[in-house]
DNA sequence: GCGGATTGTTCGGTATAGTCGAACAGTGCT
DNA sequence: AGCACTGTTCGACTATACCGAACAATCCGC
């Protein structure tokens, strides 16, 4: 592995909302390298646009994410088979529907639509990379996938406390995977936010492989009222988007 | 420059709408270093997520860049201050908006709003960079930059001829910059696509320096009938976000 | 207003780290 | 079955990214 990368990497970790401007000595400093390779390192990154420096000499990301992202989102073949899919199940519950994948061990937002009440849950930005045990998603993409990469995400990553219900250890995450697999849906059962439910369904790719979740997430006071519709909805949309990927059911699914 | 990251951004260009699926041995050939290079480049580029690997080994672009896009749109000062009053604009006048920067002597789109009416203007994706030498925006924000930073950018990507009516020449390029200077707003002509009008006018940050430009892009037929009224909306609009910019009119503008 | 302490940037020698080509392990197409 | 292709690994060579000191320019406080 290339060491220069990984120093991008590693500078690019740094931005965030509450930080999106750093100074030369500052990435020098948070990086533990000096600050003439932090300029070097830097200097090149905004010459190929994926940084950018203002006039005060700080930099900032560039602009040449956005037309990357761009290119990634259009060119997503699951983004656009499912999009009609989602926006029906959108239009006809009125709730917050999301397509993830898992990407690097997170959960990654592929699609993302507003739920459309007074009060609705806000979908977290696209391309946000969350912790998968602590999601409906995150559980149905995990559960598909080989145990011991799931050992591997999990010994990375760990299994961080959000609220009461979070689930902290490997044991009971291990059979709430089990648990999810059988009945074919996910939940999380405000395990990252306490008054947040939401419900996800698998989706196929023409193999046969879980590649992606659709879910929905819903204020808990809404959810207890018509859970089975919801849930059933859920996953006739994900069985929706299996389909037009090219899945077959073999046998039982 | 470090020629490790400056190798990564070569790899970036590869990638496009048309080919967002390359394989190792395609990317060595293309960019002239050994397979071996080539798979060090992409797999470390893979593991910090800038580019991800499809089952069948071939590389795509990753979603880390998603992630990092949306970080950059959410925190551009720009976007938000502007995007109320393109709103606006775009209601009023059911045409497509745009508001641009100068990135890398390449005008991006740092917003865009599509117009409403049955035959409209297909706004081009967020953060595309185009060649500013054929477009109102890329003429407006030219127009205010040292004429020597001109002169590089087209020395280093020259003038080529889209429509008819594309500037070509260096010379008439000065002139046509001089005017925009002079009159306050940029105009494209169908330098691009012959049925196409596009006005511009320049947004200004508290120090007076043009930073962006706003758009409005007609279809010709429609633009000949209200050309002035539409002039006087873009104007009104850019100056407007001047104002939340900070910007205070000294004497002449 | 002047000094001190920042900032980002340049330079050149040193040793690390990326490069290359051959050999490897799979896959898909005849 | 056999060939040609894929992405990947390994080890030796040498180019290259690293560092520290000196640079210019800016900002802050005495």
């Amino acid at each position: 592995m290339l060491g220069t990368i990984l120093k991008a990497g590693q500078v690019f970790a740094l931005f965030n909302g509450e930080r999106p401007e750093w100074g030369v000595s500052d990435i020098a400093h948070a990086l533990g390298i000096a600050k003439s390779s932090a300029h070097d390192l830097v200097a090149s990154m905004a010459q190929i646009g994926l940084l950018t420096q203002g006039e005060d000499g700080r930099y900032r990301l560039g602009w040449k994410l956005v037309e990357l992202s761009e290119i990634l989102l259009e060119t997503t073949e699951l983004r656009a088979v499912a999009r009609p899919i989602l926006e029906r199940i959108n239009d006809t519950y009125q709730e917050t529907i999301r397509l993830a994948i898992l990407d690097h061990g997170k959960v990654c937002y592929v699609d993302t639509l507003d739920g459309m009440q007074p009060i609705r849950v806000a979908a977290s930005g696209l391309g946000s990379h969350l912790y998968p045990h602590c999601s409906g998603v995150g559980k149905v993409l995990l559960a598909h996938q080989p145990s011991t990469l799931v050992e591997r995400t999990i010994a990375e990553q760990g299994l961080p406390r959000f609220t009461e219900s979070t689930i902290t250890t490997l044991e009971a995450l291990r059979a709430e995977l089990d648990a999810t697999r059988q009945r074919g849906w996910g939940i999380d059962n405000g395990e990252i936010i306490a008054d947040l439910r939401c419900i996800a369904a698998p989706i196929r790719n023409h193999s046969g492989r879980v590649v992606a979740a659709v879910s929905m997430s819903v204020p808990a006071f809404r959810f207890e009222r018509s859970q089975d519709a919801l849930r059933g909805a859920v996953m006739r949309a994900g069985d929706e988007i299996s389909l037009h990927l090219g899945y077959r059911a073999k046998g039982v699914a």
